[in-house]
DNA sequence: TTCTCCTTGGGACATCTGTCCTTTTGTATT
DNA sequence: AATACAAAAGGACAGATGTCCCAAGGAGAA
């Protein structure tokens, strides 16, 4: 059941008298979760499933602005800034949360010291990961910025895998703030160079080191 | 005293056992408060003056990621993260803080609920402004974003000031993430057009409206 | 005052990047 | 297989932006 995933995901466990107010939620793939401008409910817990998380501009611009593995915590911002939903939270897969309704947190969790440090945790990382990207993406040129990703994303992936597919090329330009075309253009200029190989959407690095000088020893973790 | 101005701002008194532990820490102006890639040794919670937030690429570009006031809590990130100092926190005024060392949180206050209570809120506000210049600065092109601070800057300032002073033009250049190069081309073009004047540092806003709509309803809180 | 040095502003250029549109490729339908 | 349609790739162009460098102005020293 998902409280047990929750209570082990999260290391915590629900004091038993609340357990009947928390409900499972789940989504389907590409299901919109959590819709920007409109009011946050509760917490949401991810115990199966990703999600992005991506903002758009009144010009229609989008921003990717992460991808979401467990564990993953949706509202707490809204929650302690008491706001409106700041981002479209959108599922990448099928997903399952469990759901924490804002009213019991404000009656009961608020002054449970454990759960305090579940959120505390969590927003760190999220804080401390918006920053790096903010600070990438002001800074490094398109190149410099993909060479980055290929090189995040692997070093985090099973070791060697030398296919790296996020979902698709289109994303991975909207994750680095730019666009296919030019995303595009700079993967055929290091097919050029035989630097990579392409293949519909998938990428093969054939030469790291050379990957490795591109990015400027700039990370996004 | 500090600690009673600390009670106020933070809305939260320390625990007369722990008082004797706390430190009162003060800074110079340009003073380095702390410096990315060290330890951190404690919290850090300001309670008279202003620091700016600066984070450096190796390749020696530079960003400014916040201008804080109080309340401002620095070592947060880095306490709940484990990890080693993320960017650089520099004085812009004469800075006091109230410090507590890591150790008296990790034994005491880290069960204390309503000094959670703080620092979850401080990571909430410093998320949703991280999390909307990240979007803006990825977005919108410079014009807009300089258009963007200046509405956002005066909004907050006492009602309508016209000069709007940030410490430099620099400064502006780095917050909004170009240089000052370009801010100059773009307020030349905006005098050009009778939309502000300038002098030295100070920038005059001639015709508000406009600059609003050049601000495309973007802003930075 | 005059000279020198330093800071600031702005011109010129190269590059980066987004937009638009054409071409190509792939897929499904008849 | 031929046609039509949709999706992806890539060319061309314009605009945005960074870098380099020179000129103008200002402050201080002789």
């Amino acid at each position: 059941m998902a409280l047990k995933q929750f209570a082990v995901i999260y290391n915590y466990s629900i004091p038993n008298a609340l357990e009947k107010e928390v409900i499972i939620r789940t989504y389907k793939s590409n299901e919109y979760i959590l819709t920007a401008g409109e009011e946050i409910d509760g917490f949401y817990f991810l115990v199966s499933g990703k999600y992005f998380v991506s903002s758009q501009e009144i010009t229609g611009k989008e921003l990717l602005l992460r991808y979401c593995q467990m564990p993953a915590i949706m509202g707490d911002i809204e929650i302690l800034e008491e706001c409106l939903i700041q981002s479209n939270c959108i599922a990448a897969e099928p997903c399952t949360f469990v759901f924490i309704p804002r009213r019991i947190y404000e009656m009961e969790l608020k002054y449970d010291a454990a759960f305090s440090q579940i959120l505390l945790k969590e927003l760190a990382y999220k804080l401390r990961t918006c920053t790096i990207s903010s600070r990438v993406n002001a800074l490094s040129p398109a190149n410099v910025r993909l060479a980055a990703f290929l090189c995040t994303v692997s070093s985090d992936a099973d070791s060697q895998a030398s296919y790296i597919s996020t979902n698709s090329l289109e994303e991975t330009a909207a994750l680095i703030g730019t666009t296919k075309r030019h995303v595009n253009r700079i993967l055929k200029q290091w097919m050029d160079q035989g630097i990579v190989e392409c293949e519909n959407d998938e990428v093969r690095i054939l030469e790291w080191d050379k990957l490795e000088e591109i990015s400027e020893d700039v990370r996004f973790k």
